[in-house]
DNA sequence: CTGTTAGCGCTTTCAA
DNA sequence: TTGAAAGCGCTAACAG
């Protein structure tokens, strides 16, 4: 196992007969004598030379590595790889790579990737915040360094953010059940720390509030955080003497649970249920879940873009990007209430 | 906007009265005065200090950057994703980041991230290789940069390698269907460019060849990439005068355009069908969907071992792990072949 | 144990 | 235009 030592920038200047600057102004396109240019690169390409980026960064004006943090909440989460997925592509037109890691909801593990994201001095972040307060966080952005939020709101004033209208899309979907006549509708939703959680809540809240509908405690159900914690819970739901008619899952994970609870009740025929979040299959299944769609790819790509312009130098006010959501009727959230309600 | 300009160890030095060495000392935990630690670490607490690890790794003897970089086919896709997590969690107990890019199963950009990966000096590699030649993987191999290929075989010989056992598992499959009296078995499969494809088709012809069963050409269909592709192809399977009465899909997609198909002709519940990887409702579809599964983050994990242990100096042969696939029973790999099969 | 010194590979003055 | 020289922030010899 021949452990070869890389050529560095001298080699290629002594083989091609120049000056260290003029092998670094070639390979940084600072015109040079083309006679000069072409026996650099044939000397680069002799020696299978390759710039050394932590050389470069170091000792570059603006210490830029080409590299920025992604923080998402997991990365083998659907939604994350997406949105990862739409910043590489982003990135990738500037030549710029991605360190991504997960922080896994967690605020201490947040700040620990934020720190040797900052050690690594990389360009800008883009960051799924826990929503906790985050001094890690908050002195990156006082140090200057680019950030924006995606998918919530930032716990530090000032940073761009780029979110779904969690609001508008919840108020939506329960106006379209409203309009099919149903007025008893449950709603249960994730862990009230979590930023979208509560704005899902809170056009739940706003909607019924409305149209005049009334919400019993036992009908709305928060801080519910596993797919087993929502078949509980619209088990208990719709096991009640007095049940709703429609139900509304703010998250992916919660819509899978509760349609396995309905399944168990026999009532996935029966009672209207919308989810929030698409997800594979969800056309699939018996009957097809109803949807209100956010574009994780598209979150992603904004928060790429507004990242891009910030290291491109725009220095305007923090931006704060909403993106509609999408209704997407397949037949779950399609069900009329029973004839004669009791 | 303040852009504060970082403090470096030579503040950090002269703030706690000490040389510059002895800072660096205490912050790699080489014995000190226990006097000076103190007042280093106040120091450098005081100023906010952060090590750089570009010069960091510029200057160390062994140029470690703690950094290893991953190629995937495409970070969004589950089973790519999945993988990314494994190999995450593994290196964080060791303070290694992970750069992650997606080659979309092109040649030409394995290559490119393969480039810009080395440029910036990764410990070592974890790649999901496409399967075309690849001189940049191969020079990585020669330099001596520890690689670990991933859920397909390595194109360049000597390199450490993780799979699954893609033939015994489908051949397992096979004997299955074969057990409950199916004889005329239909094969889906990827592009044969593709290591797995081909691996898993071989399991195929295999099993049916050692079973006795012969098959036929529009029985087997390869080279089918796409969810829409497989549903076609199952559909022409199925519309012909004699068809299978069993059908195997390997891989994902395949498997639910296959059921697609299955579902519009009205054969879900009469046609036996087997799908290569599980995938999440699997088993909320009707019938459950039986699959060969193999396990993403177990593949990742022995790759990310595989690799420390690479990094930690083992230099003993290339190794070719194999793990093990699993059958999961749920429905529509257990219906057995019509009474007087025509 | 501690401080001084010499670079890691590169970009960027500064003269020529 | 080009080359020589001065560092970027850090670690590793080397003396004390």
């Amino acid at each position: 196992m021949n452990v070869h030592v890389r050529a560095t920038m001298k080699d290629v200047a002594a083989l091609a007969g120049v000056g260290l600057a003029t092998v670094s102004r070639v390979l940084n396109g600072v015109p040079v004598d083309p006679h000069l240019t072409g026996r650099v690169l044939d000397a680069a390409r002799q020696l299978g030379y390759r710039k050394d980026t932590a050389a470069t960064s170091l000792r570059r004006a603006d210490r830029r590595t080409n590299t920025i943090g992604l923080v998402l909440q997991d990365v083998a989460n659907p939604f994350s790889s997406a949105l990862h997925r739409a910043v590489e592509d982003v990135g990738v037109q500037r030549g710029l790579l991605v360190l991504a890691g997960s922080s896994d909801e967690e605020p201490e593990r947040e700040r620990e990737l934020l720190g040797v994201l900052r050690t690594r001095r990389v360009d800008g972040l883009i960051v799924v915040p826990t929503g906790a307060p985050d001094d890690e966080l908050e002195s990156a952005h006082r140090d200057g360094t680019p950030i924006v939020c995606v998918d919530r709101a930032s716990p530090v004033p000032g940073v761009d953010t780029v979110t779904a209208d969690n609001r508008g899309g919840v108020a939506g979907a329960v106006r379209a059940l409203h309009a099919l006549g149903h007025r008893r509708i449950g709603f249960v939703a994730d862990h009230s720390s979590l930023w979208t959680a509560r704005e899902r809540h809170e056009g739940f809240a706003a909607a019924m509030a409305e149209l005049g509908c009334r919400t019993r405690a036992g009908w709305v159900r928060r801080d519910v955080h596993t797919e087993d914690a929502a078949r509980a819970a619209v088990t208990g739901m719709f096991g009640a003497a007095t049940a709703p008619t429609a139900v509304v899952t703010a998250q992916n994970w919660l819509t899978v649970g509760a349609r396995r609870a309905l399944v168990d009740l026999g009532l996935h025929h029966t009672v209207a249920h919308v989810g929030f979040d698409d997800f594979p299959l969800a056309d699939m299944l018996d009957p097809p879940v109803s949807v209100i769609a956010q574009d994780p790819a598209e979150l992603g790509r904004r928060a790429a873009l507004l990242l891009l312009s910030r290291l491109d130098g725009d220095s305007g006010p923090a931006e704060t990007v909403t993106l509609p959501t999408r209704y997407i009727a397949r037949g779950s959230g399609e069900l009329p209430p029973p004839v004669r309600p009791s």
